[in-house]
Formats: C-alpha cells, sequence, structure tokens
RNA sequence: GCGCUCGUAGCUCAGUUGGAUAGAGCAAUGGUUUCCUAAACCAUAGGUCGCAGGUUCGAUCCCUGCCGGGCGCACCA
C-alpha cells in the first residue's frame, strides 16, 4: 500500500500540473504532516516555493492548486492559511480504511523498497583474544538495528562481522597459550586476564618478548603448529562474541565472520590492482596512494600507506581487500560501515581510493555510519571507577540486575522466573535503547537510572505502553489477532491523534532507513507511545459503561498500536513482555 | 597548523527537504486520577537555538567568519 503522505502527494503533483503545466511534474509538493491540530492533518508547503518560478503570488498559487486538486476519497476540505500553506483535513473514514489496510499488511503498510537489492552492512568487529567492551556496544546494536530495518524493507542484507583476527600481537598470545600448557580442551575463562597477562609479560620479560616476535614469523610463514594454537584462540573468542550477542540480542552468528585473516591472500592482489589502476606511488620506502583531498600538515597531499617499508601490510590495505570483495564477489549495491566517528577521515580515504581507481561500479553506493562515543557522568569516555574499559557482560548483567530491582519493589505479585525473564527484556532493551534514542553522530552520557525509568523516551516507557494494552486483552480474556479493524470509529480526539500517528510508522522506518539513523524511529514509537497513553487515560475499552462498538473500536486500535510497538522494537533489536 | 564533528530550557535530548507560536523527559509549581497500570495524564513556568554576517518571502536547519568542546592527522587498528 502507499502511505498518506504519498497519496496526498501525487495528487497535489497532479493538481500543480493541472494548473500550471508539464513542466512542474516534478515539483515536490512539500507535504508534512501537521504539527497543530489547528492547521489540519497534513499539509502541503509547496506554493511559497512556486511562486517565484510561475510569477505569481504564494496564496494565488495555493488557491489556483487548491482549484484543480481532486479530493478523491481522503479530503474532507482543504484550507490555504499564512503565506500560503495548504491545511488538509482528512475525511474520518479514510483515517479507518488506511487503518484496515495497515492492519491487514504483515509489513504494517511498508512498500519492499529495497526488493532486488543486496545491501553489506559491516558492524561489530571485535578483536580475538580480547574482551568485547562498551566500545563494540554501539557498533553492534547500531548496526544490528540498520540491518533488521534494512530486511524489514525487503533488502537482501548480508552482515559482515570483521573480526580482528590477525597482527603482531599474536605472537604473544600464542606463546602465553603455550606457557600456560594449552591442550585441546583448554578454555580460557577470562579473555581480559588472559590479553593483559600476555601484554604485561611482553613489556616485561625481554625472553618472552623473543619469543613472541618469532611466533608473529612463524604464523605468518604458515607453521602449523602455530596455526593451530591460532585456531584455538579465535575458536575460544567466538565462543565469548556468540554468548554476548546472544545476551544482547544481536542476529551474527559464525557465518556472518569475514575476518581480517580472510583477506590474506588477497591483499598482494589489492597492491597488484593499485598499480594497474596507476595510483600506487613509492614514499619513504613505503607504498602508498593519494587519495585526492586530504593534506598533511605542511599542505602537501597525504598519503595512504597501503605496503610498509618492511614489506607488511595494514589495516588499509585489508579494508581495501575486503571492500574489493564486497563490491567483486558479493556483488551487492550497497555497502554500509558502522564505527566510530574516529575512522571518519579512514573510511573517507578509503572510499576516495576507490573511486578515484574506478573501482566502484554505476549504481553501488558507500556508506560510513559514524557514531558518537559513549561518556561517564564526568563527560568522559564512561570508564569503571578504577579507570578500567567496561566490559560488554557486565554492563548488560548490571542492567539486568537494576531492572530486576525495579520490578521485584513494584511487581511483587510476580514469579520469581517472571520477574528475571522481564527484567532480562528490560534490562538489556533499556542498554540498547539509551544507544539508539539519540542522534548517533553526538557522544552521550550514560546514565542507569534516566535509560532504566518509566518516564521520558525510554524502553521501559515503551514496553509499558505494549505491557497495557496486553493487559486489556488479558482482563477481557480476548485475543488481539481477533479484532476486527473495519470497526474503528474516531470519535475522540484522542483517538483520532492515534490513528494519525500510526500512519506514520511507514515514514519513520523509512526515515531511519534513509538517513541510517535508528533514532529516527525511537522518536515515532515514543510519541506513538505518547499518544497511546493520552487515549489510554481519555478513553476507557473495558470499564463501565463503555458502549459494545464503541469497545470494539478501541480494542482494534489498540491491538494495532500494540502489533506496532513490537515491530518497531524488534526493528530495533528490542524485545517486549506481556506484563511487568 | 590542517581536517572532521558537536554547541537548542538548570540537566538529558528531539526538531522531517528551509515553513506557521522551537518541542519532549527530568528537576520546579499547581491540579486530576488511584488501578484496564511497574502511575500516569493535564496545566503553569522555563529559550539571545554559541556569536556575527550573508542567501531567502521565510533560517535552529544552507553559506562565510569567529568563539568553545571532542576527535583525527603515514609505516598500530
Amino acid at each position: 500500500m502507499q502511505d498518506p503522505q504519498t497519496q496526498f502527494r501525487s495528487a497535489f503533483s497532479d493538481a500543480i500540473v493541472a494548473a500550471f503545466g508539464d513542466q512542474y511534474a516534478d515539483a515536490d509538493p512539500l507535504i508534512q504532516s501537521s504539527r497543530n491540530p489547528e492547521f489540519g492533518d497534513y499539509q502541503a508547503n509547496v506554493a511559497m516555493s512556486l511562486a517565484k518560478k510561475v510569477g505569481d503570488n504564494p496564496r494565488n498559487v495555493a488557491t489556483k492548486i487548491v482549484e484543480n486538486l481532486d479530493l478523491g476519497d481522503w479530503g474532507e476540505k482543504l484550507q490555504i492559511a499564512g503565506p500560503g500553506f495548504i491545511n488538509i483535513h482528512l475525511k474520518l473514514n479514510y483515517l479507518v480504511s488506511q487503518l484496515v489496510e495497515v492492519a491487514g499488511d504483515e509489513h504494517l503498510g511498508l512498500e519492499q523498497i529495497g526488493k532486488d537489492q543486496k545491501v553489506v552492512i559491516d558492524y561489530s568487529g571485535p578483536n580475538v583474544a580480547k574482551e568485547m567492551h562498551v566500545g563494540h556496544l554501539r557498533s553492534s546494536v547500531i548496526g544490528d538495528s540498520l540491518a533488521r530495518v534494512m530486511d524489514f524493507l525487503g533488502y537482501q542484507v548480508i552482515r559482515q562481522n570483521h573480526l580482528g583476527d590477525w597482527g603482531t600481537q599474536f605472537g604473544m598470545l600464542i606463546e602465553n597459550l603455550i606457557d600456560e600448557g594449552a591442550v585441546a580442551s583448554t578454555h580460557i575463562a577470562d579473555l581480559k586476564t588472559f590479553y593483559q597477562g600476555a601484554k604485561q609479560r611482553f613489556d616485561d620479560e625481554p625472553e618472552f618478548a623473543d619469543r613472541a616476535r618469532k611466533r608473529v614469523v612463524a604464523l605468518q610463514g604458515g607453521d602449523e603448529q602455530t596455526l593451530e594454537l591460532w585456531s584455538k584462540l579465535i575458536e575460544e573468542s567466538k565462543l565469548h562474541f556468540n554468548h554476548a550477542y546472544k545476551l544482547l540480542g544481536v542476529q551474527l552468528t559464525d557465518d556472518d565472520i569475514r575476518a581480517e585473516s580472510f583477506y590474506n591472500d588477497q591483499l598482494p592482489g589489492v597492491i597488484q590492482a593499485l598499480e594497474d589502476a596507476g595510483q600506487l606511488q613509492e614514499s619513504q620506502g613505503a607504498k602508498v596512494v593519494y587519495p585526492q583531498g586530504f593534506k598533511d600538515a605542511d599542505g602537501n597531499p597525504f598519503p595512504m600507506i597501503v605496503l610498509k617499508s618492511d614489506g607488511g601490510f595494514l589495516y588499509a590495505t585489508t579494508d581495501l581487500a575486503a571492500l574489493r570483495y564486497r563490491i567483486n564477489e558479493l556483488k551487492v549495491n550497497r555497502i554500509i560501515y558502522v564505527t566510530d566517528s574516529r575512522q571518519t577521515q579512514h573510511f573517507a580515504m578509503i572510499f576516495k581510493t576507490f573511486e578515484q581507481s574506478n573501482w566502484i561500479p554505476q549504481g553501488v553506493k558507500l556508506d560510513h555510519v559514524a557514531f558518537g562515543t559513549v561518556l561517564g557522568n564526568d563527560r568522559k569516555p564512561f570508564k569503571t571507577r578504577s579507570g578500567d574499559t567496561v566490559k560488554l557482560i557486565d554492563l548488560m548483567d548490571e542492567a539486568v540486575v537494576r531492572a530486576l530491582n525495579a520490578i521485584a519493589q513494584k511487581s511483587d505479585d510476580l514469579s520469581e522466573d517472571q520477574q528475571k525473564n522481564i527484567a532480562q527484556v528490560v534490562g538489556i532493551g533499556s542498554l540498547k535503547y539509551a544507544d539508539l534514542s539519540s542522534d548517533r553522530i553526538k557522544d552521550y552520557v550514560f546514565d542507569w537510572d534516566r535509560m532504566l525509568s518509566l518516564e521520558g523516551n525510554t524502553a521501559p516507557y515503551l514496553i509499558n505502553a505494549y505491557v497495557r494494552i496486553q493487559s486489556i486483552f488479558r482482563k477481557g480474556e480476548m485475543n488481539p489477532a481477533n479484532v476486527d479493524a473495519t470497526k474503528i470509529k474516531l470519535n475522540d480526539d484522542a483517538e483520532k491523534s492515534l490513528a494519525l500517528r500510526l500512519l506514520q510508522f511507514s515514514g519513520a522506518v523509512r526515515a531511519a532507513e534513509s538517513s541510517l539513523e535508528p533514532h529516527r524511529l525511537c522518536t515515532y514509537l515514543y510519541e506513538l507511545s505518547s499518544s497511546f497513553h493520552r487515549f489510554y487515560e481519555q478513553c476507557p475499552v473495558l470499564k463501565g459503561d463503555v458502549l459494545p462498538e464503541v469497545r470494539d473500536s478501541r480494542l482494534a486500535l489498540s491491538a494495532l498500536v500494540a502489533r506496532t510497538l513490537k515491530a518497531g522494537l524488534n526493528l530495533l533489536g528490542i524485545d517486549v513482555v506481556e506484563r511487568m
């Protein structure tokens, strides 16, 4: 189905052509939902911008558009206001008919705009043998949400987890593993301690450091025993990552892993390809590329090193190889990188290199989805009291414990198991929602009390709106799946504004997709919940003397809100509960 | 120094492609309600949208300069 805004857009576009001619067929009618009910339900702002082009004043232009507009079955009336705003008042019947269509659609009215398109989303990317920490939260959560949104819109989404599984640090890690007497059944209980222990020894024990360096050579040389130990580290780390992903509700599996080492044998080919493209140059013994537009401190062209003077490759080389793989082997239309904003320049250089090498096929889009830092109350990067990085697992555990405390206090009628299950969903949901709900490019301040609060733009507030609806159906002993949307009547203001809000779901999801900003969906879901709470307050469903037809209407409306909330939260990677 | 980015109410944040009187939550004040519920809802108050120019019928939004914070600037990732 087409959402209302799209329908009005085409009606207005036709009216503009009828009034002023074919040359204005591409003029955007600038339809948007009205902020204030006195300005109608939607508004068209095109008259002002069109006035100069057609050589008339905006109000006359608006009048001509209105005269040529087919109100169809949607328009109650149009009003011209202010400098030339056209305010659209909709028929209540029309709103109901749209709700019926949304309710009957498994995608809640969203067109499958991604059909026949393949997209890679590169996110999470933890390092082997290192504990996942708060720094991995954002990439994992934002990337996962974007993947879900694009999937919902019909894109074929290829998730790629670019594990850091290669580099000189593996020498010390493998030596440390040997010294700890690794056998096939060994498990590394604590990756953080293991990594720090190896690093400590590397710094303190020259003999160990020496062995570590030799071990790097053995690893790069393909020594069998070394590779076996290296694989061991990877397998152990994957257990840890998968555990974290499961708790966090992030849809990454072993199948999504394309680690750095996957590209090892393609690296010489990248250098050759750069040479063939005429991009490879030499500087101070290293092989470099000069992406256009980048300058160093002295204003000279700023190079990106792809081959070190000692013959080794760098992460830039690997990133170039990965991008070539995604374009040439996976053959996707779009590649999205979800990393923190400190890597903005790095990706800009990678993308520029591809552009000037003519390696980007027609119609292929590259995006860097950058995000800011998680800050503590002191406005410095979030750390533990002792100054350590915060383990992702600890963060999740604390979120669940804190949620459990709140529930135990307020819902002691629930069984212990129920409370635990709810705390799991609400705690993790709160953690994720706090990360997703503000503009990703900005840093945000981490605050347990705020993210777990039932008030404001939080996961508990949204989940609570869902729970209240479930509670109505439970109390009425009815199944939300059995409501009849055709019975919806919008007599009360709160019902009407809730209906209007419901119809904006598709626009919100598309906005999140086109901007790659999940917070736009959060803002919408918060407004929907808020709108529902107003309705809930003003419009009793089961209580007292509510007429049967009014009850059926409100049940149908509530059921659709619940479905929209659940679907929307799911696109954020957040679950719901039936009670809380 | 160069580049990127952020600056909106006391605090934490929204603000659609440039549209009407810049919106929420917390904190403050007053009210309604006390379960359909993890206690919400309504109202009041709170703003030099960092500063100064420019473009425009119209700028929180686009452009330029400045101020302030964060980050990045070749053989680590």
